[in-house]
DNA sequence: CCAGACGTTGTT
DNA sequence: GTCTGG
DNA sequence: CCAGACGTTGTT
DNA sequence: GTCTGG
């Protein structure tokens, strides 16, 4: 599954791989994002690709509290489509959520060891996601909120000797469709969420515990571990 | 009918 | 053990 | 995902 | 809001 991962790329760089414009968005480098906390996601708004901030953790628009959103950080591609929880934002809330690299934990007995996974030269890459407008309270503000799920999917064999699913990564030549909120074709959608083909794409690296600490964000989460 | 869930992964 | 908060 | 709390009354 | 279980 996915439940951390990292945006250390600066927001320009960010903002010119995934062609998107940007209100308002800031952005500083991050090395460990966790649930409810806020990170940049790209979705189409006037028919242009657009990165906001939202929420980790999907708030159907239904729910009575916001958290509900908690328990919706992932969302399996094999059922994303008929879940009463995703199945609206589906239709017509599809998002990109950049990430450079995520993690992983492999519990070896009591010891829980996390991983990182990221591309050789570190570059982010899109991660299916989909997005809910949400009216309510959160921390005494009460007005819609915007929040993110992170589709998953099977592991490959490289991927698969650490864990057995992982984030649905999407191909640039699948961004537009998989954006695009008229296209309702719902067997071509869940087949781009199928798992990474190429075995090479990610180098997973043993790290620091440190990131085991969602309040914890310093470079040394993805440190290398020794040994 | 109403009440309660609405999700995922991974397991001694 | 299980729930909540980050 | 993991870490940390898991409770009450009454107030320096 | 909508579905499931009792």
């Amino acid at each position: 599954m996915c439940g951390r991962y990292t945006l250390r790329t600066q927001l320009n760089q960010v903002l010119q791989q995934f062609a998107a414009e940007s209100s308002s968005a800031t952005w500083e480098p991050r090395y460990n994002i966790a649930p409810t906390q806020h990170a940049p996601v790209v979705l189409i708004e006037e028919e242009r690709r657009v990165l906001q901030t939202m929420r980790w953790g999907l708030i159907p628009s239904w729910a009575k509290e916001a958290s509900l959103g908690a328990k919706m950080i992932n969302a399996r591609g094999e059922t994303v489509a008929e879940k009463p929880a995703f199945r609206a934002a589906f239709k017509r809330r599809r998002c990109l959520i950049p990430a450079d690299g995520y993690y992983e934990w492999r519990r070896s007995g009591a010891k829980k060891q996390p991983y990182y996974f990221h591309q050789p030269d570190d570059q982010p890459f899109a991660m299916a996601g989909l997005w809910e407008e949400w009216t309510g309270e959160i921390k005494g503000e009460t007005h819609p909120w915007r929040s993110f799920t992170i589709i998953t999917t099977e592991s490959n064999d490289q991927t698969g000797k650490i864990h057995d699913r992982m984030p649905a990564i999407l191909t640039e030549e699948d961004w537009d469709l998989w954006l695009d909120p008229e296209f309702a074709d719902k067997p071509r959608l869940q087949k781009m969420l199928h798992p990474l083909a190429d075995e090479e794409y990610f180098e997973i690296d043993q790290v620091s515990t440190r990131v085991n600490s969602p309040k914890n964000d310093s470079a040394e989460c993805v440190q290398v571990e020794e040994g």
